[in-house]
RNA sequence: GAGGGCGUAGCUCAGUAGGUUAGAGCGACAGUUUGUGGAUCUGUAGGUCGUGGGUUCGAGACCCAUCGUUCUCCCCA
């Protein structure tokens, strides 16, 4: 038999990354429902054309597909063959496959809406807290099964949904104590910016390419433009769009110098103002940054866009979002506009514990360990347990009859702070000896004591 | 999809220029101690050196392939 393995990209988790992970999705979730955001589930798979063409082409390729059961049954051979063709002609074979796992909650969510806006109370808050699958190649910091958390809003256009989920950003971030920076950026802005560089269908090249910038640097991508056909005079412009700096005040300022007459960057940037203005007084401008580099592969966001980056450190982006004003129009329900963010679990974990950002406290284990000396004694002990689970200490009983030894190496190694001895003697004299493994200090307390006993 | 690093005991790793019986630390288990843990000491178990080929008198080491893993790029959380 061969060694026992996991599907690659994917994890196993102890007890110990199970508690700190719950830390952080209950850290999470208590800011969204503190912000009126209601909890939906979905199911791992979909029907694979509610995913298909919604991600952008690299998207696609990524989304783990489900093979269809019953594929070798001899009266679908013709079938299956037409499938594998297909395959190879490089469309997708609904004869091979016709569900997958879900690439990210929001396409889901839209899918959702549209299937229930008739019966829904807009505008409508969700979070949800899910896994999620890309058949990625696994590096640091990116996995093929991983958590995220969305928070969004969909049936209002109101710029103060943008106003709240920032503030759920800087909350949530806030009370995990983990210093951030939330960059923000318009498509508007972009939009404009590719208006004034030869039309708005090169938007997407545009976007892709300066999004590279802060990892490749002006001059690379000064060459993708070149092969994406942008002509010097257009570069010249993008240049001067990247290089601009300074507080957002001055970046704003200086933005509207360059594109000032284009009405698509001046409401970008209208909006922008607006959430970045809203309220001064809670220190929001601090960890608000306008960037107007940052661009977002997902192509369906359409007004604000932002992005969270932790600070001093290497990692990517550990949250994402942006407003986007028609998703369910794919799924044929238009006018349904919306905005949202999500949190990357397992980055901000992975950021955390480089960082050494979990509180000790969240370790909780068992209280107390009786040990068990023997049938009749345990039977003690076992009566003194329910005592004190009944009050809601957390206790257990060591299974077997064994040396003193094991039974405090067992309480010592998992961390149980209490151990409780009821020998023959104790037994006698109906009271038991109370040990702090910690402090080593031992104390002896009769049986209808323990109960009231605060560990 | 492209490119690099690494696979030796449960874990972390050594293993010199290919040479006879593959090592250490930690951990596990047992004893020292039939009712008081963490320490010490003693002992025990555990490896077809990722897999398959090849070169060689001889391969853990060199070559090729393959699988796994990790990192970078693409893309993303």
């Amino acid at each position: 038999m061969s060694k026992p393995s996991l599907p690659q990209g994917t994890r196993d988790f102890n007890a110990a990354t199970v508690q700190k992970r719950q830390y952080i999705f209950q850290t999470i979730k208590s800011v969204f429902e503190l912000y009126g955001f209601q909890a939906l589930e979905t199911p791992a798979m979909e029907n694979l054309e509610t995913l298909m063409g919604k991600y952008g082409e690299e998207g696609d390729k990524l989304i783990f597909k489900i093979l269809n059961n019953g594929l070798d049954l001899p009266q679908k051979k013709q079938q299956t063959l037409e499938g594998v063709e297909k395959l190879f002609a490089g469309k997708s074979s609904t004869e091979l496959t016709e569900r997958a796992l879900r690439y990210d909650l929001t396409i889901p969510f839209a899918r959702y809406i549209a299937m229930h806006h008739g019966s829904l109370t807009f505008p409508f808050k969700r979070y949800q807290i899910q896994p999620v699958w890309r058949a990625d190649r696994p590096q640091k910091g990116r996995y093929r099964e991983f958590y995220q958390c969305d928070a969004d809003v969909v049936g209002s256009d109101s710029l103060l949904n943008e106003v709240d989920l920032m503030s759920v950003y800087l909350t949530a971030f806030g009370n995990l104590k983990l210093p951030v920076e939330v960059k923000m950026n318009n498509r508007k802005i972009l939009l404009g910016l590719a208006q004034f560089c030869g039309g708005e269908e090169k938007l997407i090249d545009l976007t892709i390419a300066i999004d590279k910038l802060d990892k490749i640097g002006w001059e690379k991508v000064k060459e993708e433009l070149n092969t994406k056909g942008f002509s010097d005079a257009q570069q010249k412009i993008i240049q001067q769009y990247l290089n601009i700096t300074g507080s957002n005040e001055e970046k704003i300022a200086q933005l509207k110098k360059l594109l000032g007459d284009n009405a698509s960057v001046l409401k970008g940037i209208e909006e922008l103002n607006y959430v970045l203005q809203y309220h001064p007084s809670s220190g929001m401008s601090k960890q608000l940054v306008a960037d107007f580099t940052l661009a977002r592969g997902l192509n369906y966001y359409t007004g604000l866009i932002f992005e969270v980056k932790a600070l001093n450190t290497d990692m990517g982006s550990i949250g994402g979002g942006g407003r986007y004003n028609d998703l369910t129009s794919l799924f044929g329900v238009p006018n349904i506009p919306g905005v949202g963010i999500s949190f990357g679990v397992d980055r901000i974990y992975d950021v955390m514990e480089e960082k050494n950002l979990f509180p000790p406290s969240i370790e909780q284990t068992t209280q107390v360990l009786f040990f068990n000396l023997g049938e009749e004694e345990a039977q003690a002990a076992y009566a003194q347990m329910d005592l004190l689970r009944n009050k809601k200490i957390a206790c257990e009983i060591y299974p077997e009859k064994s040396k003193f030894d094991k039974q405090f190496k067992y309480a010592e190694k998992k961390g149980i702070p209490n151990v409780i001895i009821i020998g023959t003697e104790e037994l006698g004299k109906k009271e038991c000896k109370l040990k702090n493994i910690n402090t080593g200090i031992q104390t002896t307390i009769l049986f209808n004591e323990l109960v009231n006993y605060k560990f």
